[in-house]
DNA sequence: CCGCCGGATGTTGACGTCAACATCGACCGG
DNA sequence: CCGGTCGATGTTGACGTCAACATCCGGCGG
């Protein structure tokens, strides 16, 4: 529970509302009415106020407002490796969404995924400076195991959550039951899978999808191949995939490590889609003007982003309690040409 | 100055440092005292306080320690289009460096580019809860009209506000002087720009410095072609230079345009390096796994994410004043494959 | 002409924390 | 055995704001 401050910023406060009412020639209590509008001020007293805030450069204490109404204004946002395009997405739409609810965002980003970590930072953000929390993918944290200071509002961008906390998640199930079906229908036996790191719950979700689809449909299982989600782990994979002759399909986690390894494919004189067809995730900006243009799952991280606000803010403001409810954005099939009927 | 508050969010505040003191049978100063750190405290009182405190839930309020304190701990990030590459990983280096510094971040992504949203953006955020601002990218915003509050800490990350405020910026000159001279040393007669939108001020000093190196080389200069920053605007313009004969060479203001040109360049049936030589800019995860692997100018965003964080915790915790000191964050050309000598 | 009423403005106290100062008690040296 | 001393703990007030209550004033009805 011990905790440090940062350097006493002593004295950099500018003018408060009693060097106004000074200069005004009224009360402090006339500033405050005038700075949050109330309306039973005379308008010449206004004005007169206004021109000594104006003169001051007054702006009032955020500090002081937070403590007198127990509430900051302020939502935190727990991210884990933010510069990703789903996470950084996503964070713009919290951040847009939070901002026309007259809200700002408080940003961390956790150096690992682990339940400490994201507990930690939950703590460090949370010392009542926020008044709910949004976690985007807490990746292997458990839902028993992320601690969360009690009465905190929270939301959490991972499905597995349900029952402990509000979620809202992409439908990763659907999205990935159409890729591994496209491929099917083309014709292809079976499908290889290039999965995300094991400790992340999406990469999970999509591997234990796609092999329920393949046994579902009496197909081959093979083994899954793992990347980390960077377009060079794609590109590794690629060359060992390139030189099995079975692999005719392959639906990657994301896009990036498609791009990584449609490049290893081409490298290693394997055509896409003439010799193996390839399905992403995500559908970045990008995809769309890949080589070839990328058939993919697409995600709408914008749409999860305000979810994740409309959430949270239902249980800060109208104090709901909402444990077990969970919101499901859609995703779809976006067919480019990176997919086609297997050769023989 | 009128500003509203949100609901008010009254009593989800935990306990306080007074229902720890009463369980605990001290005073709550001792509470403090504990939460501090001093270490002027029995151990056996100092148990005794934290074991109430573990069974309240107890943690500091943030808001009364900003109050007495002056600070909060947090500095402010202003950004325009969060979710783009630069912008991702330069904020994602800010919170980093920030965190390792004690200090949390609060976010606001700006809808437009303009003085006034951007002033707009820092007058919400420093009433006071923030110890300082950092403003990615200020487009437009020309120097003298960015209004921040008096006394406020600021550093920008473009090197035009030399002079108003500290700046870091990537040396986009030298940055640009690499490729085309790469360009040019390869034989082509010209080069031409494919440039980011008119209001950015990096895409303009590109736009600049390419103009004034060809001049310098006593080249022709073409007319510079716009793009948004987008790949579609970067294929959009692509199909345009296809068409072009004298196009041999491209040097594009970022990856993601320059992916996008390249695809409409194949499309139209200009390969690429052999007919057309294109360059980026940026150096985003993807650029290497492109077809064909781009050569691009290397931006270290993480690196001025940093360093923006030390100037600006300069002048929050030393109180130095440095309106006119900037730091240039070198750049690099990385060759890969889509440059070569032209045909002819 | 007096008292009442309502709108404008002032005064007080509380939000939670912590620094400064006050107090209390035990132990030590003379 | 007593005064002194120092470490542990308690008390007070202030940070800036705003709600609740108090006050003051002019105008209007009786």
């Amino acid at each position: 529970m011990t905790d440090t401050v940062p350097a006493p910023g002593r004295s950099r406060s500018g003018p408060s509302i009693a060097d106004v009412a000074q200069l005004a020639g009224v009360s402090s209590q006339t500033v405050s009415r005038v700075s949050t509008g109330a309306d039973n001020v005379r308008p010449a007293t206004r004005e007169r106020v206004l021109a000594a805030m104006e003169q001051l450069g007054y702006s009032p204490n955020h500090a002081a407002r937070a403590l007198r109404y127990g509430s900051f204004g302020t939502i935190g946002v727990i991210a884990h490796r933010l510069a990703r395009t789903g996470e950084s997405r996503t964070v713009e739409a919290v951040v847009e969404a939070a901002r026309a609810e007259g809200y700002t965002v408080s940003l961390v980003d956790v150096q690992s995924p682990s339940s400490d970590d994201v507990t930690a930072a939950a703590a460090r953000l949370s010392h009542q400076s926020i008044d709910g929390l949004v976690i985007i993918r807490a990746e292997t944290a458990t839902p028993a195991s992320l601690a969360v200071p009690p009465r905190m509002p929270v939301v959490v961008s991972d499905s597995r959550f349900v029952g402990h906390h509000p979620a809202v998640a992409a439908d990763q199930v659907t999205g990935t039951h159409l890729a591994v079906q496209h491929l099917l229908d083309l014709g292809h036996r079976t499908v290889h899978h290039l999965a995300g790191p094991a400790d992340s719950a999406p990469a999970e979700i999509r591997v234990d999808t796609w092999r329920e689809h393949l046994v579902g449909s009496a197909r081959v299982v093979p083994a899954v191949v793992r990347g980390d989600w960077s377009a060079r782990s794609g590109y590794e994979q690629g060359r060992l995939l390139a030189a099995d002759p079975d692999v005719t399909a392959v639906f990657c986690a994301n896009d990036e490590m498609a791009a990584g390894l449609v490049r290893a494919l081409y490298e290693q004189g394997r055509r896409v889609p003439d010799d193996i067809s390839v399905v992403g995730f995500d559908d970045i900006p990008l995809t769309e003007f890949l080589w070839p243009p990328l058939t993919t799952v697409q995600q709408d991280f914008h749409l999860i982003g305000s979810r994740l606000v409309d959430l949270l803010l239902r249980q800060i403001r109208d104090r709901e309690t909402l444990t077990d409810s969970r919101i499901v954005v859609p995703t779809r099939l976006v067919v480019r040409a990176s997919t086609a009927a297997p050769r023989a």
